[in-house]
RNA sequence: GGGGGUGUAGCUCAGCUGGUUAGAGCGUCUGCCUGUCACGCAGAAGGUCGAGGGUUCGAGCCCCUUCACUCCCGCCA
């Protein structure tokens, strides 16, 4: 070893002792006699001390130091008189007295500076490529390192409960639904090709028929869409898990403790309700315009779709006619937003499909004519509405002076995703969505089937195909497809979806069947899904399971911005490792291997 | 693929209505300084204002094109 002990544990108990410390030169302060040294490793800061007159030698190399150079020193730890005690540094109340220096490496300077009070951040991109030196930065070690305690904590957390950890493969297939895949061409079989996983679905689910009743698995997952702040591109991890022989409830009462006692180590966010409130896809989508709404704050939508039938506004009263909805969602204080601010709601709700953003601001007036804690209504939609209306909806809504209604009206789902788009902002600029808070909540009676996207009219599963279709069989062949809801759940935190999970079908003719629905045969089923509809025959188990994202959970825990930060080496915004440089070219070689001829 | 934002010194940023030689803090380098702890003091170096084109007597600033980064939409069963 080169060290005895570490930057972090020094105190007045080894005052006296001659130890060793090894690390990088974090700060150098020189006095033209005295040099001191503040020398950083992964546990913190010690001060320590050259001094000319003691050994010149030492003191001589020390004056040669620079940031980050790596140094081995040995010494005698003394305490501080009480005037030089720095109560800012953990180990504040002892110094060492170099006697001896030894320059491990030295450094270029460094890109930015590691010391966080000294600058703000620098820039994304060249934090990656340097990541390296960026890692030493105290935020990314404390991440890191919390981000390990958590992984641990779920570890022992679900063999607490019996679960075991299995490993899935990496090299998989590629599967026709879902996200695009990560190939991988395969040399033995020219012409054949693997997938990385998206996640380990398939296999969890075959373990249950193996017998392996609680399973769960750090899982990487691999998919090859384009990133977000929340999303990491290429690879991420879920916290995978899957149960044979329980029904919905069960899984809830499993993973809820465990993200109670996630938020509550981890995070330093209070849980607002606990148990996590419970709303249907339905509710979630008209009262808050999401299926992973942000319950941290109110601003409640209502369908008011009946008041307005038939009425003076054109807009409202056509949408009507046509089937479709009209929302209302009423902002406290909203009047205080500005043109400007108007605007850019709007904004937002057309980015959502919307075609425009109607509102009545109730504007505060205390004139003769309006009375104690008045208002006048300022809206663009009023002389259509008329005043009896409007009023109406002023009393349903419930909204008071300063207050502003925002409408949404179209098909239903449109409506809901402005609105809901349009609420998420509000609150970001109404400052209603607080840092210390964590808003829990489960959503769940997912639809089982939606309209196709791809094809117009056509039906398609709405979320996950393995999902076990409420009432089996019998609701298969006698609802109509988009009325049969799934045994399928979210779970989402704060505006974000954090998992999702289901029942799944583990019954072969309701698979035939829900698949069917699908427009899929039975061969398409059996060539795509052979493994798992072959492994069904010989008695499958009831089961779900769940898998949150760690990657996301661990961001909404820790208050980043970016998704990257939970990473020791993320890749950038275009999928790329800036530090590596990959991806990148590969020998003729090795394509000729793989029988792989590249488009130039 | 589409929309918004950003791009000025190594880092973080300021730069007014287009007007002299483009600034600050930190960092770097040099000198001074024996108790600092974000040490201090004095000085210095460091700029293709992302790139290209245009308008103008004159462009960091206006216009066009383009590139990069980032956020969002699409996409993510």
């Amino acid at each position: 070893m080169l060290r005895t002990h570490t930057c972090g544990e020094l105190s007045k108990k080894e005052a006296g002792k001659t130890v060793e410390l090894a690390g990088w030169v974090h700060r150098r302060r020189d006095h033209g006699g005295i040099i001191f040294i503040d020398l950083r490793d992964r546990y913190g800061l010690t001060q320590i001390t050259f001094d000319p007159d003691a050994n010149k030698t030492a003191w001589k190399t020390a004056d040669k130091l620079r940031s980050e150079w790596v140094v081995r020193v040995e010494g005698k730890v003394v305490a501080r008189p009480k005037e030089m005690i720095n109560k800012k540094m953990a180990t504040g109340e002892i110094e060492m007295e170099i006697s001896e220096i030894e320059i491990l490496n030295e450094s270029k300077t460094p890109p930015f500076e590691i010391g966080e009070e000294k600058s703000k951040e620098a820039n994304e991109s060249l934090r990656l490529k340097y990541r390296f030196v960026d890692l030493r930065r105290d935020k990314m070690q404390e991440i890191i390192k919390k981000k390990d305690e958590v992984i641990q904590y779920i570890r022992g957390y679900f063999h607490k409960n019996n679960f075991i950890e299995i490993q899935t493969p990496i090299l998989a297939n590629s599967s026709p639904e879902g996200a695009r895949d990560y190939l991988i061409p395969s040399r033995m079989h020219p012409g054949k090709f693997y997938a990385l996983p998206q996640a380990p679905q398939q296999f969890k689910q075959l373990l249950m028929v193996g017998g392996f009743d609680r399973y769960f698995q750090i899982a990487p997952c691999f998919r090859d869409e384009d990133p977000r702040a929340d999303r990491h591109p290429g690879d991420f991890y879920q916290i995978d898990m899957e149960m044979s022989f329980v029904e919905q409830e069960d899984i809830w009462s499993m993973v809820e403790p465990l993200m109670i006692d996630l938020t509550e180590k981890f995070s330093n966010k209070k849980i607002i309700k606990k148990p996590f409130p419970r709303l249907t896809y339905a509710e979630a989508m008209n009262k808050y315009g999401s299926d992973k709404p942000d319950l941290r704050f109110g601003l409640e939508i209502m369908d008011i779709t009946e008041m307005v039938k038939g009425c003076g506004f054109g807009v409202f009263a056509n949408v009507v006619k046509d089937g479709g909805v009209v929302h209302a969602m009423k902002v406290d204080n909203g009047s205080k937003f500005s043109r400007k601010d108007i605007d850019e709601l709007t904004e937002i709700a057309k980015s959502r499909g919307a075609k425009g953003l109607a509102y009545i601001t109730l504007t505060p007036s205390s004139s003769p004519s309006t009375g104690e804690g008045g208002y006048e209504l300022k809206s663009p939609i009023v002389k259509f509405l008329g005043d009896d209306l409007s009023k109406k909806i002023v009393k349903e809504t419930g909204a008071k002076a300063g207050d502003t209604i925002f409408f949404g009206a179209d098909a239903w789902r449109e409506v809901c995703e402005a609105l809901g788009a349009v609420r998420n902002e509000c609150g970001a600029r109404l400052g209603l969505k607080n840092k210390k808070l964590a808003a829990w909540c489960w959503i769940y009676d997912y639809p089982m089937y939606d309209y196709s996207e791809i094809e117009d009219g056509k039906i398609d599963f709405s979320h996950n195909p393995f999902s076990m279709p409420q009432g089996g069989m019998k609701t298969l062949k006698t609802k109509k497809p988009l009325d049969i809801l799934a045994y399928q759940y979210d779970l989402a935190c704060n505006g974000y979806e954090v998992s999702s999970g289901a029942i799944r079908n583990h019954d072969p003719k309701i698979m035939y069947k829900a698949f069917e629905i699908a427009g899929y045969k039975k061969e398409d089923v059996d060539k795509k899904f052979g493994a798992m509809i072959r492994a069904f025959e010989y008695g499958a188990p009831p089961h779900g399971g769940f898998a949150p994202g760690l990657d996301r959970l661990l961001m909404i825990l820790f208050d980043l911005d970016s998704i990257r930060d939970v990473y020791a080496f993320p890749k950038d915004g275009q999928a790329r490792d800036v530090m590596m440089d990959s991806p990148n070219e590969v020998s003729e070689q090795q394509l000729k291997d793989l029988g792989l001829k590249v488009k130039k």
